[in-house]
DNA sequence: CATGAATGAGAGTTCATTCAT
DNA sequence: GATGAATGAACTCTCATTCAT
């Protein structure tokens, strides 16, 4: 066999962890447009299949300009990354609305949960931090604080400061809300991650919601009788 | 401002849904030691950052030959990810072992689905399937099929035949099965998805699969007193 | 025997009819340099025999440089035999000059289509489109139009304008300007087409015009005496 | 600018003069075999598009067994143009038929010429033969020497040994024959090698054909009248 | 001798990045 | 500061040629 050169990986030089920061650039304006055109290609081809070129085109400005304000893609795109997460993904977790029941309550949040979970721009940040984490760890982290932790941060707090919470026994609250979250994703999330069909119809939704909280409630409720398990039939 | 051409993003060429197979190269040994390099490449650097010369150096062979063999990238990848999917990943679902009870069967699965989930391999065929899921949606098809649809059926299948099946109330098995899966998943997988640090210890596992067991049958066990909430505490 | 696939050849991509120009590069200058580089390296090697990585070096510029101005080697391939024959070819046919006699006038028209038909430009153009009519079949047309079907135009416009034309019986001009274009040719064109050595001493040109004219005014001449066949000595 | 490599020219390696012979392979059948093959690709793909794997495929050879007939690709290439030239080129000339005028010998000497010229085989070869001149030019001697050369000899000779030549008055045969070879190919020839419509109705054949005669025998016959030009209306 | 898998240089093309204007 | 032409390394893929079987 011929003489195989030393290096066993990829010839691509291996991205420094960059800071987000920036090194010139100074139109916060400007700033903005540029990210915005660039989640525009960055959410359709991800990471290595966006190009500069087509970015500064989208965003309406000159290479040189990207270059002013981002040093480098691997920047760009952590920039983007970071938006999303700290500004756009927070803003889902709206507040929890109080119901008359317990179950109601639950049966809101499980709701909103998968509708957040199932949202494009969830999908989106999944999909691009999920290929992208062996290069960008920071991102994972920040993503993984500003989504699914503070979700189930939330919830753990309201599964203890909740007006009825004293019917609720939950000992460890974060991992109760762990296992709400779960049963609110079962096979929907994963699938609509790679794009496979989902069900998303309202009566699915609703079904697989009710059925979180029956089981949810079923072991976390401290007494009344156990409810029996739900069936789902689709709309004839 | 110049203008602009009306393409935002660049073209993916769509792979034909070709055979796995290819035209000349014979040897399966080859074959089989391509497919191992090209495995270490693509699980470590996704399709679009793996090359092709860096595959054929991985694999001990010629650009040429790597041709020979698969008639581009694209098929290349697919063959990866087929293999993987077809032949790896149905070994990892085993039998489903009788315990004494309902719940130790029950927990001795779900501490096996909790082994398959954050296996290395399940990881990064979930990690890769994501990435491409746009260009190569065949494989998300084929990898949802052999893994967690099978394993959800099998589940289903146990559900409704098992020797104690009678103490189960079990109207929709596949999506009580779902549940399960769900329950069995809670953040461990999602985190794991993003190379974040998760806690893989024996005692957490343990702990997961046991509530994971105890939130299930609170729901779907025809009778007797519900089980109240377990409690983890790491190891001192 | 091995089974073999049906396609025997290998798949030309057809050049869609591209407009000459290109996105982005700009600079008229850098153009016309790359486009001589081109028609260097395109004369001597044809377009198959022609490397990018060639043109690039002989024009000056980087690769990258050659894409910015021109999409693919196809659009560049194009735009060069175009420029050629839309810009120089015509140039080459100059006014048709008066003589004494319509033998003055012909003989001089007769030399200057030889001079034409030798030239380099024109054997070059006729070698590389010959050699890619199939691929790029609105070259031929172009050159056509340009070259010969011009020059046969202009030619038959003046056997039917000229002074002396009432001296003529030309029943279809376009054809005996065919005729008289054939005449000139020869086996000149033909052997130095294939860069065969071709006799172009002025006496032999000479030779060869005078006679073209003679055979051509015994034919289409209104009256007056049949002229002999003339004969060629080289020079001693 | 940056520092360019000293070479102005191509990267290729020249081919070398290589002779028509080769080393070993004794089969004749064999060779005509691979020959044959050569003949579909190169004629359908030209030199440079013509890939030695394709041959072999087409031939229902190896590769192997190809290399060991032909030395090289050029040297395939020369045995095939030159079995053409050869071998089928020489088969084209007919004898030519005595007519009972010299008016009538010639047009059926002119039909077989326009037909030889823009027969598939004779445009292939000049096709291919102009596209490699530069790199073969042996192959462009032995067309010449086999193809236009011969035609034009054995017009020649008739015109001096015809039963009627004393009708004549050639004081050059050669390049009267050259003259009307030339007369016969107009501008049929030249379209036809670029692949472009041309008419090849009978009707306008025959009037190339006799139009041809008729200006040929108005200079080279030695009495009679001068014979006025033909006209050509196309078929109602 | 015939085979066809293996080779590796080189093809056309893309794109992150720089820098003169 | 903004521009976009220029760069060149790296990409996917092809193919003439070799050689162990």
């Amino acid at each position: 066999m011929a003489p195989t050169p030393p290096f066993p990986g990829k010839d691509k030089v291996q991205v420094p962890p960059v800071a987000t920061g920036t090194s010139s650039g100074t139109s916060p304006a400007k700033r903005a447009q540029i990210l915005e055109g660039a989640a525009r290609i960055f959410a359709e081809h991800g990471y290595e299949g966006a190009s500069m070129s087509c970015i500064a085109r989208n965003a309406g400005v000159s290479k040189g300009t990207l270059y002013n304000y981002f040093d480098s893609k691997a920047v760009l795109f952590c920039a983007f990354i970071e938006q999303c997460t700290r500004e756009k993904l927070p803003l889902m977790f709206r507040r929890i609305d109080e119901g008359a029941t317990m179950a109601d309550s639950l049966e809101h949040v499980a709701r909103e949960l998968i509708e957040l979970i199932t949202s494009p721009l969830s999908l989106m940040l999944n999909r691009v931090i999920v290929s992208e984490a062996a290069t960008f760890p920071e991102l994972a982290k920040t993503f993984w604080a500003n989504g699914p932790q503070q979700a189930t941060s939330i919830l753990a707090a309201w599964l203890t400061r909740a007006p009825q919470s004293e019917l609720l026994d939950v000992p460890d609250a974060m991992f109760a809300a762990e296992q709400f979250y779960a049963l609110c994703q079962t096979h929907i999330a994963g699938r609509a991650r790679m794009q496979l069909p989902v069900d998303t119809s309202p009566a699915y939704i609703d079904f697989v919601a009710r059925s979180a909280v029956r089981v949810f409630l079923n072991t976390y409720q401290r007494s009344g009788a156990r409810l029996p398990p739900l069936t789902y039939s689709p709309a004839p």
